[in-house]
RNA sequence: UGGCCCAUGGUGUAAUUGGCAACACAGCUGUUUUUGGAUCAGCCAUUCCAGGUUCAAGUCCUGGUGGGCCAACCA
C-alpha cells in the first residue's frame, strides 16, 4: 500500500510558494500562517484538494501551520454531518490541522462587537429597506447606486436597532447592517454591502443563541485576523472582494479594534480554480446530482468528491501527487481527464497487488489434460515490487478466459488465441485451439484446447531438434473453473459524455450530456485469493484495470463487489479503433 | 456601456526577472516485455495580434483582439 500518511512529496513552486518564501525571507512573516475554510455546506471534491495541499502543504514546507476553519455564518444550509465529513477527507487527504480547529462562529461576539464599533463611527448603519429596495438603488456596474434614506441615521439609533435586531425584535428580512462606503464605487460590492441579515434560523453550533449572522465579507478577514493568518489564499472570484477585506480590517484597525499582538494585516491572495474535463464542479450542481438521483450519493464512485474518490479506490498520493503537477496560477483552466487519471495509475501501479479475473468468460477445455489434476502454479504478487511475493493459483483441466480473448477469425495483429494458434495463459501453460464449439444461434459456447506440458508457469518451451525456440506473441489470464469465486464487478466511466457538460448556451442543461453508460454492472470470475481483498485495499485485475472493493460487500455471505477505479492503458483497443 | 483580472504547443505549468522557450500529460514512431500494462528512446511551439524600446523581448511600453469576474439579506 502506499504510504498516505507521507504527504512530504516534493511540491512544485508555484507563485504563491514565492510569496510566502519571500515574507520569510524578508522576516516580514518567519512563521507562515494558512487556513483552509470550508463552507460545511456539502462534501469537498476535488477542487477543495488543491486547496487543502497548497494551504497545508505550505505551512508544512516553510515551518508553519495551516488552520482548519468552518466558514459557518449561513446556518440555513450547513449541517453537522458534512462538517464531520470534511474532517475525514481532509485526514484521508494526509494532513493534520492538530489544534487548530476553529469555526467562525467561534467569532460572533467578537464580530458583533466590531460591528458596533463600525456603527458608532458613522462606519456602519441599519437600514430598513426591502431586498428589492436595496437591490434598485445599488445601481448598475455603469451607474452609481443612490443613498438609502436610512443612511444617515445617527450612530445611537443604528446602535439601538443593531442591539434589538440581536435581541430578536424583528423578523427575518426586516432589517440588515450595512457597512457605509461609497454607492458609487466602480467596485458593485463597495456601494454599502450588507455586514449582517436577521435569521431565526438554528445554527449547528450555536443553536438559537443568535438570530443576526454576519456576512461572509464581514467574517472572513476578521476570522484571519483574530487567528493570525499571514497568507489568506481563496480563489478568483473573491478578487473583487478584497478591497472589502482590507476596508473592513483597516478601519477596525484605525479604531484601536484591532486584536492582541496583532502586528501585520492578513492578506488576501486569489489563485484560478480548475475544471476537470467531462465532469462537473460546482457544489449547486453536484447537490442536484444527488437529489435528483442522477447518482447513488456523495460518496457515489462516479462524483468528483473525495468521498467517492476513496470508494473508487483513488489514493490520496495520486491526488497529491495531481493537484502538485496541475500548479497554480491566476488562469481559470480546464485539465484533462487523462492526467488524473495517468496520477491514479501511475501511484496504483507501484502499489497494486495483481489478481486474475475474468469477466464475459468463454469456457476452454484442455482436452490432453488429465481429468481430475489440479496443478497450483505460482502467481507474481506485484512486478513492480518483489517484496510483495508470490501466490498460488489452481490450475485444472476447465478454465474461463475472456470472450474478448479469443477470435476465430482473427486479423494478423491479433496476439490473443485464435483457432489454430497457441497462446500462453500467464502463469499456466500454453495452449493452442483445436475446435470451437457453438450453440444453435452460432454463439461460441467452448473452445478446446490442447496444452504443452513443457511450458509449465508459461515458460518458453525448450527448443527442438535444430535449436529452434517456439514463440508465442499474446499472453492472457485465466481462471480454473472449479475453483472460480463469482463476484461483482461495477465499471465506472466518465459521468458526462461531453468534456464540459455545463458549457455552452444556457438553455443547454448538464443533464443532457449524463453517460448513460457511467456504470455498468456485470459479474465475474475470479482467482481464489481474492477473497482475502481488504477494503481499501487497491487491486489490479492483469490486463483489465484497477479495481478495489466496495464497501457494499459482504464477505461472511461471500458476497464480493469491487469498483474499477480506472482501466489500464489499452494501446490494443486504441489500435482497433484506427 | 464601467471597474478589475488573465493570455506560452491539444492540455496544464515553467523560463536565472531582458539572454539558446523547459517539464509533465495527451498524440505519433520505435525498443523491450510472461499484463497489447509497465519500462526505455525519439518526434511534436515563430510565446493572441500590430507597432515600439533594446545588441537582445515570452518577459518592458503603446494600441488592439479574445476570455473571465463583479449589481444574494450565499460562500
Amino acid at each position: 500500500m502506499s504510504d498516505d500518511t507521507k504527504t512530504n512529496e516534493p511540491a512544485e513552486e508555484n507563485f504563491l510558494r514565492k510569496i510566502v518564501a519571500e515574507d520569510q525571507r524578508t522576516g516580514k512573516h518567519a512563521v507562515p500562517v494558512t487556513r483552509f475554510p470550508p463552507e460545511p455546506n456539502g462534501f469537498l471534491h476535488i477542487g477543495h484538494a488543491t486547496t487543502i495541499c497548497l494551504n497545508f502543504g505550505i505551512a508544512r514546507d516553510f515551518g508553519g501551520r495551516c488552520h482548519l476553519r468552518f466558514d459557518d455564518t449561513n446556518p440555513v444550509k450547513e449541517e453537522q454531518r458534512y462538517i464531520d465529513g470534511i474532517k475525514q477527507d481532509i485526514r484521508w487527504l494526509g494532513f493534520d490541522w492538530g489544534e487548530h480547529e476553529y469555526h467562525a462562529s467561534d467569532y460572533f461576539d467578537q464580530l458583533y462587537d466590531w460591528a458596533g464599533l463600525l456603527i458608532k463611527h458613522g462606519y456602519a448603519y441599519v437600514d430598513d429597506q426591502t431586498l428589492e429596495q436595496m437591490r434598485a438603488t445599488r445601481g448598475t456596474v455603469t451607474s452609481p447606486g443612490s443613498a438609502s434614506p436610512f443612511r444617515d441615521r445617527p450612530a445611537e439609533e443604528s446602535l439601538d436597532l443593531f442591539a434589538k435586531m440581536k435581541a430578536g425584535d424583528f423578523p427575518d428580512g426586516a432589517k440588515v447592517l450595512r457597512a457605509k462606503i461609497d454607492m458609487a464605487n466602480s467596485n458593485m460590492l463597495l456601494r454599502d454591502p450588507v455586514m449582517y441579515r436577521i435569521l431565526h434560523a438554528e445554527h449547528p453550533r450555536t443553536g438559537s443563541d443568535w438570530c443576526i449572522y454576519p456576512m461572509y465579507d464581514f467574517a472572513h478577514g476578521e476570522s484571519d485576523w483574530i487567528e493570525g493568518v499571514t497568507h489568506s489564499l481563496c480563489s478568483l472570484e473573491f478578487e473583487a472582494h478584497r478591497p472589502l477585506y482590507e476596508w473592513f480590517v483597516q478601519k477596525i484597525d484605525e479604531l484601536g479594534g484591532a486584536p492582541e499582538g496583532r502586528t501585520h494585516h492578513p492578506r488576501q491572495i486569489e489563485f484560478g480554480r480548475f475544471n476537470l474535463s467531462g465532469t462537473m464542479m460546482s457544489k449547486r450542481n453536484l447537490l442536484a446530482l444527488v437529489q435528483e438521483g442522477k447518482v447513488a450519493g456523495w460518496d457515489d464512485p462516479r462524483m468528483p468528491t473525495l468521498v467517492a474518490m476513496r470508494r473508487r479506490g483513488v489514493t490520496p498520493a495520486s491526488l497529491r501527487n495531481f493537484v502538485n503537477i496541475v500548479g497554480m496560477s491566476r488562469r481559470h483552466k480546464t485539465i484533462e481527464i487523462a492526467l488524473f487519471e495517468n496520477c491514479v495509475r501511475e501511484d496504483l501501479n507501484k502499489v497494486s497487488q495483481r489478481r486474475a479475473v475474468v469477466i464475459d468468460p468463454i469456457k476452454v477445455v484442455i482436452t490432453n489434460y488429465p481429468d481430475d489434476q489440479v496443478e497450483q502454479m505460482t502467481a507474481t504478487n506485484n512486478p513492480e515490487n518483489e517484496a510483495d511475493g508470490t501466490r498460488e493459483v489452481p490450475f485444472s483441466k476447465e478454465l474461463y478466459i475472456q470472450r474478448e480473448d479469443f477470435m476465430e477469425d482473427a486479423p494478423r495483429k491479433f496476439f490473443r488465441l485464435k483457432l489454430g494458434g497457441e497462446v500462453r495463459l500467464r502463469y499456466g501453460y500454453w495452449i493452442k485451439c483445436e475446435e470451437v464449439i457453438k450453440d444453435d444461434a452460432g454463439e461460441i459456447v467452448e473452445l478446446r484446447c490442447t496444452y504443452d506440458p513443457q511450458t509449465r508457469g508459461g515458460e518458453n518451451p525448450p527448443p527442438d531438434e535444430e535449436g529452434n525456440v517456439r514463440k508465442v506473441k499474446g499472453t492472457i489470464h485465466w481462471v480454473s473453473a472449479a475453483h472460480a469465486l463469482p463476484i461483482e464487478v461495477r465499471l465506472y466511466d466518465r459521468l458526462f459524455a461531453t468534456d464540459n457538460p455545463e458549457a455552452g448556451k444556457k438553455k443547454r442543461d448538464w443533464r443532457e450530456n449524463l453517460n448513460p453508460e457511467s456504470l455498468v454492472t456485470t459479474t465475474a470470475l475470479a482467482e481464489p485469493a481474492l477473497a482475502e481483498a481488504q477494503l481499501g485495499q487497491p487491486l489490479q485485475f492483469e490486463r483489465v484495470g484497477y479495481f478495489t472493493l466496495d464497501a457494499d460487500s459482504d464477505k461472511p455471505a461471500g458476497k464480493l463487489i469491487f469498483n474499477r477505479t480506472v482501466t489500464l492503458k489499452d494501446s490494443w483497443a486504441k489500435q482497433q479503433k484506427k
